[in-house]
DNA sequence: GAGGTGACGTCGT
DNA sequence: GACGACGCCACCT
């Protein structure tokens, strides 16, 4: 059961609340994974099983759209983001701590 | 069964 | 402050 521990990942990104982004260190922490690289490498394996996540929310330490590139259109990482509100510059999240969401908070609810 | 890969993060220089 | 190297561990070939 363990062994799809992506599908944890993939839970916690499917709680991002819209207008809200995190970032892979934290949801590392989240489900005590270790390592950060474990959530990227996670999350490019749900990209192919389930395109619908909102991948777009998580982003690297610094804000930056670190994974735009493997989506289908890479600019559409920053497009869905400023769709709900959040400004994109450089392929960088603006005021990024303000729009930090806490995967602990998903995590506390269930 | 062993080696390589990777949407990152932290420490050291 | 910027750049480089290492660690981290599940999944794939």
């Amino acid at each position: 059961m363990k062994k799809e521990y992506f599908l944890r990942v993939y839970e916690l990104v499917e709680q991002i609340p819209e207008g809200r982004v995190t970032n892979y260190g934290a949801i590392a922490d989240a489900l005590a994974l270790g390592s950060a690289r474990m959530v990227g490498w996670a999350l490019s394996q749900s990209h192919q099983i389930e395109p619908l996540l909102p991948a777009h929310r998580v982003v690297n330490r610094k804000g930056e759209l670190s994974g735009r590139h493997h989506f289908d259109p890479p600019e559409s990482m920053a497009e869905q983001l400023r769709a709900e509100g959040i400004p994109i510059e450089d392929n960088a999240v603006l005021n990024f701590a303000s729009y930090f969401w806490s995967p602990l908070e998903a995590i506390a609810q269930d």
